[in-house]
DNA sequence: CTCTATAATGAAAACGATTTTCAGTAAAGA
DNA sequence: TCTTTACTGAAAATCGTTTTCATTATAGAG
């Protein structure tokens, strides 16, 4: 399971196990869309009563520094969080229900050539995403 | 000019024309950077030594509206706006410098499809963004 | 299993960015 | 020139996030 895996590795990074911790992580590790620490901290309530809004900002910077989970940019805002991409994914959203999907294979090297030829720049990175409906929300 | 159009397009849609207003649109449409609500303001101060950056927050928001500016999202944070792209075009960012261009001509018709047809999803938009070194910065 | 060092906790306070309120000012049209 | 009311900046309020701090509990040593 995802959540073990993360606490694992928060673990071996000398950080400790707590029940709020857990909580958290449990939370963010099964959702399948993104989230922001407000919806986080709710969700994780209803497992863990005690558990403080500070707790899950600091347990989503442990998570993000880790490359477990990153941060999801949206018309809407910028604050949510999903599940990091293995290797060289880009994301696809629901824009009805926010259900997040990665896809690979992109082949943009043509393009970010002739882009470079046109421009002059060296292009080192980018940034895809595509919006959408899912299955269910067509 | 491209602050001329705007202040146009302001008084067009019944807003008034102000010395507070020139002065922020002033700074905006010259920028070859996205700029910040604050380094709008800093930067407007210099013609105008009596503006709120209120003043500055509302301005951006109605140029916004009008579609005549966008907001940038960018690692370091998405509060920065820049002129807005005319038709269907992309953003490319100097990772050093900031300095931005538009391309177009993107055709991502081939990607579009084959995710489409993998995932079951109904693509509506797209989100594409280069990063890299301008010319000056390599 | 007990003890100890200290990482982690939640409440409260602080913070920074943005928005709202408000009384005075000035743009624009009559 | 006069009148209406959109616009202004200062101050206060608000919102999300971070810091501070005294207390608690994890993890490793003994
Ligand atoms: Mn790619
Ligand atoms: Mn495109
Ligand atoms: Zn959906
Ligand atoms: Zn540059």
């Amino acid at each position: 399971m995802l959540a073990e895996t993360w606490l694992k590795a928060l673990q071996e990074h000398g950080y400790r196990l707590t029940d709020a911790r857990r909580a958290v992580v449990e939370i963010v590790a099964l959702a399948w869309r993104a989230l922001t620490p407000l919806e986080v901290f709710d969700q994780a309530r209803a497992k863990y009563p005690e558990l403080g809004l500070v707790t899950v900002y600091r347990t989503l910077e442990k998570l993000e520094e880790l490359h477990l989970i990153q941060r999801v940019h949206q018309p809407e805002g910028c604050q949510a969080f999903i599940t990091a991409s293995q290797g060289h994914q880009h994301l696809l959203l629901c824009q009805n229900c926010g259900q997040v999907m990665f896809f690979e294979g992109d082949d943009l090297d043509t393009l970010l050539a002739s882009i470079a030829a046109k421009t002059g720049y060296a292009i080192r990175e980018h940034w895809l995403q595509l919006f959408g409906l899912c299955r269910n929300c067509q």
